[in-house]
DNA sequence: ATGCCGGGTCCTACCCGA
């Protein structure tokens, strides 16, 4: 089983893209983030014509993200549990299928609004962890993949490519993306690769992706019995190259 | 340490991303 996240910033820009990568893939499950369009505005029609149902939960402009599976599945959650009520940001979505948890995210970035925009960021993961905690403790095979906007450590971005007062390198993200890692999930990409940069996003400003200046961002962590079957853990960095691509790549994790 | 790029929208200057 093929498992996939795609942050596409702007799925009406990135439409076509999608669609090649689907058919070239072909993943049992693709989660996007950045989808930057209302639910009702997602173009499901020619991804139903590659055979994948498609659910979104969107917003306008911002944030923003989708699931596409071959296979039926049923909409659990469409935003995180235990976030105030009347909180209308997009970036959460879980669903069920083939006796597994599968979550999509779209986690705030944290650099804008300044200590709120962080605050925001850092309550968001804990309501995260909470969510996960009930996942494991009813012992659900559960995957929770997407933009993180986390790197885990520092080989996770390369040197001089953020300030180490960037969010997504401050010491309370890290902890509290080590905390899921504590209670039990498991980094795909890192156990498949455990040593040295396995990038997911490299900026459109400075040369950064001909530079390689990426960061790892975008992740997959496994339940125990799931992480026992996982195969393969990759970015797909040919993405990077295509004209007009997203900042992001795609990542796909392989479970049997 | 960004806002050089690239997306969005109250259409055009400004917000946001990482």
């Amino acid at each position: 089983m093929k498992i996939a996240t795609w942050n596409v910033n702007s799925i009406r820009q990135r439409e076509g893209h999608v669609q090649r990568w689907l058919e070239q893939n072909r993943p049992d499950v693709l989660f996007l983030q950045e989808i930057k369009c209302e639910a009702a505005a997602f173009p499901s029609l020619p991804f139903h014509g590659l055979g994948y149902t498609t659910e979104a939960v969107g917003q306008k402009s911002y944030n923003g993200v989708a699931v596409l599976a071959r296979e039926p599945f049923t909409v659990v959650h469409r935003a995180l549990p235990g976030l105030p009520e009347g909180d209308a940001q997009a970036r959460y979505i879980e669903i069920e299928t083939a006796g597994m948890t599968l979550i999509g995210i779209y986690l705030p970035n944290g650099n804008s609004r300044g200590d709120e925009g962080f605050a925001y960021k850092l309550a968001w993961m804990d309501r995260l962890a909470d969510r996960a905690q009930v996942l494991l403790d009813a012992d659900r095979p559960v995957v929770i993949t997407g933009d993180f906007n986390v790197c885990p450590a520092d080989v996770d971005f390369a040197p001089g490519a953020l300030p180490p007062t960037d969010a997504l390198v401050r010491l309370e993200s890290r902890q509290r993306f080590r905390r899921l890692l504590w209670m039990g999930l498991t980094d795909a990409v890192r156990a498949i690769h455990p040593h040295g940069p396995v990038y997911t996003f490299w900026d459109y400003q400075a040369g950064a992706w001909q530079r390689d200046l990426g960061l790892r961002i975008d992740h997959a962590l496994l339940s125990p019995t799931l992480a026992e079957r996982l195969v393969s853990a990759e970015a797909d960095r040919q993405e990077r190259d295509q004209p007009q691509p997203s900042d992001h790549v795609p990542v796909t994790v392989e479970i049997h």
